[in-house]
DNA sequence: CAGTGGTCTAGACCACGGG
DNA sequence: CCGTGGTCTAGACCACTGC
């Protein structure tokens, strides 16, 4: 580590002569990881590189070890870094590993580029049946806002998608719906999905489903019923969804538990 | 906070008299996090019941508000508890949102009581294919391990898995393989896995793969490809596998991006 | 206002891994 | 042996909540 006349992990920091903002509302700990982030997503940072330990990093930006500590963890917990006891801290290998997100099927075709597009077919409060009160764990015949919308991609139909929610969303019109994902518009209501709980199967197509989706009768259908809940554990969305296994497939990342 | 003769939060830290060993390895703040985990569980903590703040946690408990606090940290990254500046922290609502697992099929099954057995078809070192190489990372041509087999659950076949292993395991026998899950196996190894890459989706099962899995020719089966990485981002397995759609669904959770 | 969690500091000791 | 990350402490100030 002291190889003269400069080790790699100094050249490796002296790239890193970012400044912070001690009068930012944001964090200083949350700073440094941003720019850690950038680093290593710009390859200033290589994979496999050695930083410097965290007491150097402390020095050179002037804060506290618990402090870059703090930064180091998140980047650790995101996969990008890698610690080893009496060793260092480097980037990872090969490609980075972010973590899963809870998806917006929306918000994932159009980050794709495939033109999504949403036909909203029924909009309506309802009793809730037994399978959608179990999820939301409320009584049976509860009245919940009930979509069902077909989602297209490039003009091609790929979904049919059922919603139940619990509680009556304001501004919650078919414009809306239509132009964008239900997940996004949750979350201008204030609604902040923490979580799901989600069992994918698949399935042969009923002679509807298959009109409506444009698929041959009895072709392959993926399903999901997805459970979604906020930061106190309590249920505020559960939706039932057809695929057309022909033209999707999910794609996600798992972890392991520590 | 204060209604006498005594808050509820202070009756809640009561049921806590657990005791610390401060020479065992195993860090303090972790012992704090499993009892806190396993009074949750006992429901010794209901849902929505406020604990104790953190100093007086860190107080019982004879630790520094930032060993105490980590603790809770950890539960709250397990969604177990939830936060609030100003109120306090309280176990949360509604079935625990345990995070995501990197599960082995043999351990659900067997977690399950589903009493599962493997059969194995095929076990050979060969030149990786295409796309066994893409999706390990190493050249085309690349000797790897190459693994068939047939997962039973109570008698009946469930699914048929192929995997790809870019080093030589020692030890990995036929009665090995048939008697443990793969995953056990490669821990047992020295390999640890971190977390995977995984595509689902669905099709119609050919001949062959009708009759190997017990049904009718063009049922439908769910495909799955997984690639395993460790922590250092380095895939050291990639599967892909087919299971009987009438017979198995896929499970999880997932975890919105913070 | 008082109490809460959120952040930050400047120290300390330990266990591990490599030279 | 020394440097690394892993843990822990005792303090401090702030922003937010509810009364």
């Amino acid at each position: 580590m002291h190889s003269s006349p400069r080790s790699a992990a100094a050249q490796a920091q002296d790239a890193l002569p970012f400044t912070l903002d001690r009068h930012s509302p944001v964090p200083l700990h949350h700073q440094v990881a941003r720019h850690l982030e950038a680093a290593i997503e710009n390859r200033v940072l290589a994979p496999g590189e050695l930083l410097g330990s965290e007491i150097d990093l402390s020095v050179r930006l002037g804060v506290s070890r618990t402090t870059a500590r703090r930064a180091v963890q998140t980047l650790v917990g995101l996969g990008l870094l890698v610690r080893h006891r009496g060793v260092g801290t480097q980037v990872v290998h090969g490609q980075a590993a972010r973590p899963l997100e809870l998806s917006s099927l929306y918000d994932d075709l159009d980050a794709a580029g495939q033109a999504p597009a949403t036909r909203l077919l029924r909009h309506e409060q309802i009793p809730a049946g037994p399978e959608a009160a179990a999820a939301l764990g409320i009584p049976e015949g509860t009245e919940v806002t009930h979509l069902e919308r077909l989602r297209s991609a490039r003009g091609q139909p790929v979904a049919r998608l059922h919603n139940y929610l619990p509680t009556a969303v304001p501004d919650l019109d078919a414009a809306l719906l239509e132009a964008s994902g239900l997940y996004r518009l949750l979350r201008s209501a204030g609604i902040t999905l923490c979580g799901a709980r989600q069992t994918i199967g698949a399935r042969t197509a009923t002679g509807e489903e298959a009109e409506l989706l444009g698929e041959p009768e009895g072709s392959v259908l993926l399903t999901v019923q997805r459970a979604a809940y906020d930061d106190t554990g309590r249920v505020v969305e559960y939706g039932t969804h057809l695929y057309r296994a022909s033209r999707y497939t999910f794609d996600f990342r798992l972890l392991a538990r520590p």
